[in-house]
DNA sequence: CATGAATGAGAATTCATTCAT
DNA sequence: AATGAATGAATTCTCATTCAT
């Protein structure tokens, strides 16, 4: 026991769960598992977490945190609104690539509705989406539209969280090495991807306003 | 007991259990709360389906048996490609509209390997791949590119699948109605989000070609 | 299903019984499991036999029926006790070979104290150890002492059932063909050591009583 | 709770496990029983043996383990084959005494086959065996012969088992005291018994060896 | 006679948590 | 700070039996 590596008890406990969680989902992972594959007595994890949830709940805000740094410096007035998106998903993907668990687990215990979390969630969550609308109006479409917002910001936020999520099913299907190229590249795609995507509906916007005049 | 609805106690099960791992998650759902919540002997589970993963197996059986009947007729010959894919935004949308808690389990479901259903999905899954990279090859990419596929494809199945997903978070986020109005221009903006964006990549690869000769 | 052979439901049951009893003990066995070998739907034990236990009664009914057959003419006047006794063993051996598995579930099952066949049991194993006591006497024990009764008798019992319960321990440790050879000459042996060894209590309770005048 | 006596849980869930796995077979023994028995929380079993069979394992261990005990020092050279044949039976009856329920469990159970404990009852079932029969063979019986011995070692060993296991069956059709004075004269009977039985076997098969010349 | 569905109690095990040390 | 023992509730699943058809 106790042999994970040089950090921390508490530190350990949190590796651990952000693994396990990952892979099986947080229900799915008993705290009894949490202690054994992190080296810890069991009841370490009430002591340094008050209980499972507990772990989610630091869990969430380490990766909010992380997060929003991603978004520092994205909005760049100096730079064109296609180089600050292009620039922007390729924080993204790097960022989601090194905390790929982390990551993980925050997305997809979102919807989860576990009564301890819901506030935790709401305020980040609001927050995020505006971060990354922000970007997105810059674009062309229009401010007062959050229709569109709500639309292709979660599209490409699912898009590269996605990515990683059936990234084991992908690796049965398809025959890539998912490294540095892999990533380059993907990062090059979606940016295209979205940003020509953009571009036919901020033309399509206009196109409709014109036709409505 | 027995007030859940007049069908079946199988089937009684079936959307008990439906509803419950579309809410909470597979692994954090009992079959106690199941039975209960369809008015049904605990031990008929055992019955009808040999355990609680015997309901997921056949959870996602369905599913994936309704799925493949979206695909049908859309690849249309006839059609232009960019039809083609706008009538299977729209198909998918409404599908998934019309089977959401269904849709929500086995995709949220999907990555979490049970030993159980690994075989089950690999197969489904692998067809499912390639039924929508059918389509997306006609819009101009080349069909020896399978990287594009790969990003393309998932992109937008996760955005769909994503956008009912975040459905109760984005309802506390965003001032619409989810009505048939809303998911018209939904599937119309994703359309186009999409046309264009592939549209694009397109272009790009021929550039690039062209630059390389 | 209902394949088992020709015969009627009743014995289907009885057999399968039977067999699983004998592998795995009475209460390792369930109802399901004997229907499932018989063939038989599982409503039909408690209607023929009104329970799990009913099945045990009737073989254990079945059994002392058939082994009470076996010391008839055994007690022959005209022959010596050494020769009736001989015979009482070859026949014994028989027997319980020719009934191996209802024999082992009636002999394993008899210290088990089931309330509803405890009646059943002490009247026929009173009469069991009577028959062959009173064989035992001829061999020149006295009659009044019941002690060595007590012992010798159960102790050839014992030493016969306990061969086939044990046989399938014995054939990972002895090279031995279980084939008729085998039971003939088993019989013999112990024939001769419980009558050689008869004989030498007999001596001993002589002497002692002649020491004591 | 904790009411059974001084001694840890870990003995008390073992002890009152043995007593029950005595009256009852291990198959009707529920896990909840033995830990009322032992005024212990039913999570204690598994905590402590990881389940039902983790019980019956460390019994058995525990059996085997005093067992060969009574082994120790029988093989006396200095001594004649038949006074160690006495002095055996004497430490056996004597060990089944003291330790009855034990002995019953493993004895009864020996023949079951759990998976979980198939390969510690074929070692030490195997040394059980040539443990007795080395006896046997000073006895003047053939080394070659393994026949005899495979007869009369278990002969002896069900002999004094079954009058341990048939305890109380016996109680109600014979009028004795099951005192010391019993044992003693018990102990001294069957082994003049099986000693003369023995005798017989070992003349009979000199006069067949020299018929034969 | 025979069936398949249904029942409620009980099976073994594991859960997250707490407590005394 | 850390432990191992202990708890009681909850887990999934199986039990023998019964009932309407």
């Amino acid at each position: 026991m106790k042999e994970r590596n040089g950090s921390d008890p508490k530190n350990r406990i949190l590796d651990a769960a952000i693994s396990l969680f990952a892979q099986k989902g947080f229900a799915a992972v008993g705290v009894r598992e949490i202690a054994a594959e992190a080296g810890v007595n069991i009841a370490m994890i009430s002591y340094y977490f008050e209980g499972k949830v507990g772990i989610l709940k630091e869990i969430l805000e380490e990766f909010f945190c992380r997060y929003f740094l991603v978004f520092e410096g994205v909005d760049d007035k100096s730079k064109s609104p296609e180089d600050c998106v292009r620039g922007l998903i390729h924080k993204m993907v790097h960022f989601v690539r090194e905390n790929t668990e982390l990551a993980m687990v925050s997305y997809n215990e979102i919807p989860l509705d576990l009564p301890e979390i819901t506030e935790l969630k709401a305020n980040r969550i609001t927050a995020m989406i505006q971060n990354i609308s922000g970007l997105v109006l810059r674009m062309g479409l229009d401010p007062k539209d959050s229709f569109l917002i709500a639309v292709v910001g979660p599209s490409l936020i699912s898009t590269i969280f996605t990515n990683f999520r059936f990234r084991p099913v992908m690796k049965q299907v398809f025959p890539f090495e998912f490294d540095d190229a892999y990533y380059e590249r993907y990062a090059e795609t979606i940016s295209t991807l979205f940003l020509r995507g953009i571009e036919g509906l901020a033309q399509e916007r206009r196109e409709k306003k014109g036709g409505a005049k």
